[in-house]
DNA sequence: ATGAAAGCGCTAACAG
DNA sequence: CTGTTAGCGCTTTCAT
């Protein structure tokens, strides 16, 4: 910039003035500043007028998932980027693995970066680092899953009711003995997912029968060696209700080692790709990602531009997507 | 940090020592300076320490790929920041949708953000924006593709090498009439796969049939309409090779609508999720995608530590799965 | 319409 | 061991 005025002969806030668009600037001293900063290859630095800066942003969001590579965060990271490149705010992207240790050295990194907000899918155990700089004034929103702490938006499927719906659903097709898989119950989701199991059974007037109970699956291996135990049992579950997209996967696949992908229902909470093309077809309950991401950037947004509402929870609905595999009458 | 040395009674630089664990200052002052520190709730500032700094670090790095939801990109991105997290460097995420004007304005917003290097899949396009950053010097790895420039480190899978063997494969089962569908052609792994079929067809001594031949197929729904195309023609394929992971889906996909999955062979190039539980389970080329994503990341890494040897080209090489779709005999 | 001076939060270089 | 001075690249404020 300095040597961009020095080509030109003027001072250095006039160039700050053209590059920013600001007013005061005659149009042959603009298109001279113009000329000369491509000459020397002038590259504006952001971190630098930042700093300066009276509101002091960086045009950066954090986005902290448990796993990108998993569909339902790149999805929900791809919902949060496109609303940011609309305001030409970049995205700063991370995996905690649910490692609380992880977490905080990620949230660290941000917090010393400087973002202007941050969505998270906060994670199961203490989240007492997120809570600090949450209580700091770091606009945030958590996503997916409610935050152990309160006064802070989130966005979320309506989980107990859409598995309640989704129980109610085996019900109907005369299913009595369901069992039901959950993810690591320290989650938000996989209690909110069981606490929907149980009031679909309730509503039934179905017993809830404990060793048909899973809780604490942690991926495909995991849900399909519990699958498999489930069925050498001695009253075998005839239907299944599987509480995240990994743990269908790995009911489905224990299904189908014994060959009985037709003989048990099942189905899965969330959606995931090539669903409707296994046979049977696999009914779920569909989490409108591309929504939430959506609701948590416009929230996030929302703060950063200064809303100081009480804290907004988004509820987005969920839909359950009768394929055949949730369709199966007892046998 | 003013406030820290202000309120133990030391000067701005001996905070600054013992934040960034310099030597020389003594336990008993470090000591306060750190109780201070918490008190005032200090938090560095990274962006005004890599403005001053003498390397001027941001120890961030971009990723820019097509589409960050699609899961060779989301599992590539992964790879990328689990290593940029060993290093303590963050990384902005962007997708580009392949759109120039998208990438200009993405790697532009990155670039005024002083990354210190970019990992990036080339856009089919022109590259202009991308040749021109990197003839300033800016560390930059392509992954993926090749870009249509030189002089650049590059990560690939063997692209052509390994759909050669695949159509070798699909010919010493019989196969005679095998049909190619290929990504948009201005990328360089459609062609490059393309290539390779050619290699295959010209060994197995089969002419070639453009009526066989099916470039610029866009998307899952796009290579399910040109199956059906194929299919529908005088002498329609009995084998397929399909260019890429959204390809592949959407031929299976018409061929089961036909009811020919059994009948008519395919070979996918990527591997995708859930392709072993299909029926028939698809057959692909597997990209060893996290070595993608470590290797452009290490080459990345490397050029940033000052590497300064001319361009190397890693490739990376991709594995024929064989699950059943593959083998297949023509009818 | 333009510029000079000050300073964002921090570190380099050199004193003491 | 500790402090002072200067300045990274930019914007603010105020002057001309």
């Amino acid at each position: 910039m300095r040597d961009v005025a020095a080509l030109v002969g003027v001072s250095i806030k006039t160039v700050s003035r053209v590059v920013n668009g600001e007013p005061g600037v005659s149009r042959a001293v603009a298109d001279k500043v113009r000329a000369a900063a491509v000459t020397v290859g002038y590259r504006p630095n952001m971190t630098a007028s930042s700093l300066r800066r009276a509101d002091g942003r960086s045009a950066t969001i954090g986005v902290l998932l448990e796993d990108l590579s998993n569909p339902f965060s790149s999805a929900l990271l791809r919902a949060v980027e496109d609303r940011a490149r609309e305001r030409s705010v970049l995205v700063l992207a991370g995996s905690d693995d649910d490692d609380p240790r992880q977490q905080r050295e990620l949230l660290h990194a941000l917090i010393v970066r400087r973002i202007d907000g941050l969505v998270v899918m906060p994670p199961g155990g203490h989240q007492d680092a997120l809570q600090e700089e949450r209580r700091r004034g770091l606009p945030m929103v958590v996503v997916d899953r409610l935050a152990v702490f309160a006064d802070t938006d989130s966005v979320t499927a309506d989980n107990r009711e859409s598995s309640r719906k989704a129980v109610l659903h085996l019900g109907r097709h005369g299913q009595r003995r369901i069992a039901f898989l959950g993810d690591r119950d320290n989650l938000w989701t996989a209690r909110e997912r069981f606490e929907g199991y149980l009031e679909g059974l309730s509503e039934l007037r179905i017993p809830l029968d404990p060793a048909l109970v899973r809780k604490d699956v942690c991926g495909t291996e995991a849900a399909a060696r519990a699958t498999h135990a489930l069925l050498e049992a001695e009253h075998p579950p005839t239907a299944v209700f599987a509480g995240q997209n990994l743990i269908t996967v790995g009911v489905v696949s224990a299904l189908r080692e014994r060959g009985l992908q037709h003989r048990v229902a099942v189905i899965g909470f969330d959606d995931f790709p090539l669903a409707d093309m296994l046979d049977p077809p696999v009914s779920v309950v569909r989490q409108d990602v591309p929504a939430l991401g959506r609701a948590a950037a416009d929230r996030v947004f929302a703060r950063i531009d200064g809303e100081a509402s009480p804290a907004r929870h988004v509820i987005v609905p969920a839909e359950l997507i009768a394929r055949g595999s949730g369709e199966i009458a007892p046998s």
